[in-house]
DNA sequence: CCGATCCTGTCAGTCATTTGTCAGCTTCTC
DNA sequence: GAGAAGCTGACAAATGACTGACAGGATCGG
């Protein structure tokens, strides 16, 4: 999962950072909305943590501008201005969540979890796989009811496969979401996470759709 | 365990504090409402003793507002005027419990000490872990029967990941729980602790899942 | 107030696990 | 059957965790 933290205080965006990182979220950091506008607009995120008081382009706008541009990301406005219009007037511009600063940094993660969830179209944190259940919240997996070790790395794979069952998810989009855009990875090393999660949890979890992706479950 | 305590009587405050350090509690203190509400936000708190009588922001309305923003922290009232209507309006903004002054600090702690547990879903003062028991009312541990000498940290540490018993906790919040957010320790000093605890209780007491953090119990 | 003792954070070195890459292999598609 | 795409075992580099030693600071007893 990768997070997308927009905020001028550097304060305040570390511990947002370090709080989704011990979350499980991939983050990367924006100070000033032109910069924001300029990578919303070429990369995919699953999550934008945006603060209404950011300089050179106002979080309220940028927001608006976004979803004029048909970005569906989901959301979590932050502002020290709490008050109830402020908050409906984020909402209406398209947020999908708020949180009045100052905030416990729990609570954050909390809802940006629930936000993934209810992005993905999914409610619980409890996933049922055949004989696999995954628990997103305490980041374990069972077999059999048999708990099964998970490398971070495998675990986020699985998860974001997880979130995206409905549909396949190619190679370079799981780069993404794991790696930052910096990163330079081959395309194998997904393959090799791959493999290392089949072995784990048993070949027909993860399906291969030749020159799409990867998919979740069965298939016919 | 982080206690937040909120009194404008310095002298009350402190004895309150005092009595929940001795308690195990890590505790901070502040003079009024305001100030209070700002830190509920940015902070996360095990439990909070709030008394009524504060200035700048009334200690009920502050209660209102904290739960009104969803904070669900424990939280227990003081308050000089203890009549039974008091109370109840204290109970029904969401309070956890109430405490009419004059109290006996061995009252305070002791509800303390019960809301936290509430609070994590547990109703016992008393843990057994494999050959070790842990009470944390006493704040005594012992292995086979017979007493381990435990630090204050130490315990504290065992004591949080005991109450969080279900689920892996990350070194970050640790941190965060056991030393206030304001100190910049190392990672590495919750690294000391749980070798020094494994030293003391035994290798399998404490297990690791390495880029998670840490959970009690062992692992089949 | 002073010394002794204990607690605890930091550092550095070591060890273990995770993970990316490579190379060779298998499987699929046309 | 040839080429592309994907799989996988082996290895090495990167990362994360463990631990012994040490020192500053707190605490306690006198």
């Amino acid at each position: 999962m990768r997070a997308r933290v927009v905020e001028d205080d550097q304060r305040i965006a570390d511990l947002v950072s370090a709080a989704l990182r011990a979350a499980g979220f991939l983050t990367d950091m924006i100070g000033d909305g032109e910069t924001a506008w300029f990578h919303g607009g070429t990369e995919d995120y699953d999550l934008v943590i945006l603060d209404l008081g950011i300089p050179r382009l106002d979080g309220l706008t940028l927001l608006k501008r976004w979803r004029a541009e048909g970005r569906g990301f989901p959301i979590l406005i932050l502002s020290a201005r709490g008050t109830w219009s402020e908050r409906v007037e984020g909402i209406e511009a398209g947020a999908d969540d708020y949180l009045p600063k100052p905030f416990m940094v729990e609570e954050l993660t909390a809802r940006a979890r629930a936000l993934i969830r209810r992005a993905a179209g999914q409610s619980q944190a409890l996933h049922q796989l055949g004989a696999i259940s995954v628990d997103l919240n305490r980041m374990v997996v069972h077999r059999d009811g048999l708990p099964v070790a998970v490398t971070p790395l495998e675990f986020r794979l699985l998860a974001y496969l997880l979130l995206n069952r409905d549909r396949t998810v190619a190679p370079p989009e799981l780069l993404d979401h794991l790696y930052g855009t910096e990163d330079g990875r081959e395309a194998n090393a997904i393959e090799a996470i791959i493999t290392r999660l089949r072995r784990k949890l048993g070949p027909s979890v993860i399906q291969t759709r030749r020159g799409f992706g990867y998919t979740l479950g069965a298939d016919p």
